[in-house]
DNA sequence: CAGCTATGCGCC
DNA sequence: AAAGGGCGCATAGCTG
């Protein structure tokens, strides 16, 4: 159901403000709940198992009610000069949900909870004794220089604090970012998870905020049984700081001798200094424009309508066999008619009904894009171009209109600085990361803020260079700084021709089909090497035979052995140290590097020939399995592949002998030991580029701001009139972010426009 | 009903 | 013999 209803007519601006107050009118629910007897039951249910489980910490933890404890709490801190921060709020949205408290701990005092927006679940009033947000602020302001402060996910403490107490705490250590760093495989992902594994060691189980408050507004929750459950958190932000801070202080012996210097440079030199730049993008958000957004749905639905019709009268000319498969199978997963947009019904259709042949052997009843287009029947096409729209339609043109924040018609989405394990952002509610760029129609429903211009300003070609920087290969180099087209070059020294003979226009303008062949065959290599890809599969992406595709890897990798070389290097140091790192000393660790290809074990971790009865053998020591029969196994494998290898695993087992294959698992790991390298520099420099921008005086000074990091590309806006020298100053900081460890030339070229990918603006 | 996995597809 | 790195989200279909 809609909240409001968009108009299909627009005059000007101000219209949508009158929209948005439309919808905020409608969208207000009753913030009294009447009569509340769910929500005392509730209450009563959280009271007693914070009791349980917190009560013992009831003296341990004070709550904090007026200004001079607070103050003297802000004293002691300052005398630390360090304090864990934690807010708890109504909800995950900095700026349409309320701040409910703040706990604070520093050493030699009590866990501390302040109260600022308890209420009582009955009159929806502020709750008594409880500190002004001003006077917490206040506070507040005083620790913004000296103390360090610890957070975990410090971007949405730091935003509920700078938007409800007016204060720009600026996280000094981020316990998750931390973790992310020192692990990135760790599972373990939230505070209370961690803090069990590391500091508890998992003696003791911990609440997460959801199992006690599902469905519950903190706010109603009484401070008395509030605080001990906020103040622990502090608490246990603390003592994950306290564990962490010796691997990541780079003098620390900890840090040194588990090589871990780097991973500490990049913590304090890339990854805090992300933080606030992060959490001002989110506040920032991106202007909408609904007007737009209504008209694409119109135009969308229509072409949606007629693919499907279109579908369905395909799907007609089949419909004396589906009637005669429907009798022949009573118990069919078809629905009346065929859902298309089941993968299940569509295979029934397409291999069982209409007898396609299986074009793809590792999905065999795939209905994917690439099976659709081999199989090539016209329903097939039909299917694809429908499903085209109907994805536009569900994932942004319906979604994106409802993620608009009531309060400033700005969509804001929720930045994860380290949401790849390689180091890149993610992006996520909405994910702005993947807003379609081949369709021309979508992206323009991202605009500019009134007077201002949008500016996005990507790297060319920004991991083909870091590779090269990686490998260091002088040609490469020599490329680039000659103002080359890397591919072409690679193309002309592995295949003996000229660099002008692997282009695709001859300098009179004309096409060569020919340069523009080897060309991208260079390409394709290049970055097969960097997605670890395999020839076969570059061999059809090129249109040509494995063992051609082979013959121009070999070409190119003799033409330029560095690339060789650095593809080895990489293998080699996960296999020996179990990890690669990037440029700037991040790592990716890829245990599965060192495991043996084959695992042999006992079944049920006994010896067939043990004696059931024997209770000497003490401690259930695992009896080995003899060398002599695991060579012969290794043997065997090693000289089998495919479904003979289950063969053997079953004759083994025959034998009383269980084998793991890790093969699969080692030929995964090694594809992502280059592009973890690749992918991890390239995000490593676009964060370096973004503190750059995100703490440069001047940008500030023009009103200019980003919105948008898509990995290799920042989107940002400014006040139209100072677009010309910011746009100049992004560019040249975006160039300069990779410092000295470049020494190739990188150039961004900035694009104006008022609507994302919209016509280009003069400025 | 929520929550999970599988499949499919948008981006770099 | 096979053979593509990194994400988030929508839908179907199953489970508790």
């Amino acid at each position: 159901m809609a909240l409001f209803d968009i108009p299909t007519t627009r005059t000007t601006r101000e219209d949508d403000a009158a929209l948005l107050k439309k919808m905020n009118k409608k969208v207000k629910a009753p913030s009294v709940v009447r009569g509340g007897n769910d929500i005392s039951t509730k209450i009563s249910t959280i009271k007693a198992m914070v009791e349980t489980h917190l009560g013992k910490f009831r003296d341990e933890y004070i709550i904090i009610q007026d200004e001079e404890t607070l103050h003297s709490y802000i004293d002691a801190s300052i005398k630390t000069g360090v304090l864990s921060v934690d807010t708890e709020t109504t909800g995950l949205d900095p700026l349409q949900d309320d701040l409910v408290g703040v706990c604070i701990y520093t050493e030699g005092e009590k866990a501390a909870y302040i109260p600022v927006g308890h209420k009582s679940y009955i009159t929806g009033q502020l709750s008594k004794n409880q500190l002004s947000l001003e006077t917490v602020g206040k506070e507040f302001s005083r620790i913004v220089n000296g103390v360090k402060i610890i957070m975990f996910n410090a971007a949405f403490d730091m935003r509920f604090i700078k938007n409800h107490l007016g204060v720009e705490l600026i996280c000094d250590w981020d316990c998750y970012l931390a973790s992310r760093l020192l692990n990135e495989n760790e599972p373990s992902k939230g505070l209370k998870a961690l803090h069990k594994k590391y500091i508890l060691r998992g003696e003791e189980d911990a609440f997460k905020f959801d199992d006690l408050f599902k469905g519950m507004n903190f706010a109603f929750v009484p401070v008395n049984t509030a605080y001990l459950y906020a103040a622990h958190d502090a608490i246990i932000t603390y003592e994950l700081y306290k564990y962490q801070l010796p691997f990541l202080s780079p003098d620390n012996v900890e840090c040194k001798t588990r090589g871990l210097t780097d991973v500490a440079w990049v913590f304090h030199n890339i990854e805090m200094p992300c933080v606030k730049v992060v959490a001002d993008m989110e506040d920032t958000g991106v202007a909408f424009d609904l007007y737009y957004a209504a008209q694409l749905k119109e135009k969308y639905s229509v072409l949606i309508d007629e693919k499907q019709k279109e579908v369905y009268k395909l799907i007609d000319m089949y419909r004396d066999e589906i009637e005669k498969y429907c009798i022949k199978t009573t118990n069919n997963k078809l629905d009346d008619p065929i859902n298309i947009d089941s993968p299940t019904q569509l295979a029934i259709l397409l291999y069982d009904i209409i007898g396609v042949k299986s074009v793809d052997k590792k999905s065999p009843r795939g209905t994917g894009e690439d099976i659709l287009k081999k199989i090539d029947l016209p329903v097939c096409n039909a299917i694809l171009e429908y499903r085209a729209y109907k994805k536009l339609m569900s994932t942004y043109i319906d979604k994106l209109p409802e993620c608009v924040n009531k309060k400033d018609g700005r969509i804001h989405c929720k930045f994860n600085q380290y949401g790849a394990d390689t180091g890149r952002f993610s992006s996520q509610d909405p994910n702005l990361q993947n807003i379609p760029s081949h369709n021309k129609d979508i992206r323009k429903m991202f605009v500019a803020s009134p007077g201002y211009v949008l500016m996005s300003a990507d790297y060319s070609q920004q991991e083909p260079k870091a590779m090269t920087m990686m490998c260091g290969d002088p040609k490469m180099i020599d490329a680039y700084k000659h103002g080359k087209d890397l591919y072409a070059e690679i193309a002309a020294l592995s295949f003996n021709t000229t660099y002008e003979n692997c282009l695709e226009f001859r300098p009179d303008g004309t096409t060569n089909p020919e340069g523009k062949n080897r060309r991208s065959q260079a390409k394709s290599i290049l970055l097969g090497v960097l997605y670890g890809r395999g020839v076969p599969s570059i061999a059809e992406q090129l249109g040509t035979t494995t063992n051609k595709a082979q013959a121009i890897k070999d070409s190119v990798f003799k033409g330029f052995p560095a690339i060789e070389q650095f593809e080895q290097d990489s293998l080699q140091m996960a296999e020996d140290l179990g990890y690669v790192t990037t440029l700037w000393g991040r790592k990716r660790r890829l245990p599965d590097m060192q495991l043996p290809d084959y695992e042999f074990t006992w079944k049920d971790g006994v010896a067939p020939d043990d004696d059931p009865l024997n209770f000497d053998d003490e401690e259930e020591e695992m009896a080995e399995v003899p060398d002599e029969l695991i060579h012969r196994y290794l043997k065997k494998l090693r000289s089998t592949w495919g479904s003979k290898k289950i063969d053997i695993f079953q004759e083994a087992n025959a034998e009383g002998v269980w084998i793991v294959d890790n093969t699969k698992k080692k030929a995964d790991a090694q594809r992502q030991c280059v592009n973890a390298r690749i992918q991890g520099s390239a995000a490593d420099m676009s964060k370096l580029a973004m503190i750059k921008i995100g703490n440069d005086p001047r940008l500030k000074e023009l009103g200019f701001r980003m919105l948008i990091p898509v990995h290799d590309e920042i989107i940002a806006e400014c006040p139209k009139e100072n677009a010309k020298e910011a746009s100049e100053r992004f560019s040249q900081l975006m160039s300069e972010a990779p410092g000295e460890k470049f020494t190739i030339p990188i150039n961004c070229d900035v694009e104006i426009t008022e609507q994302w990918y919209g016509e280009r603006v003069e400025v």
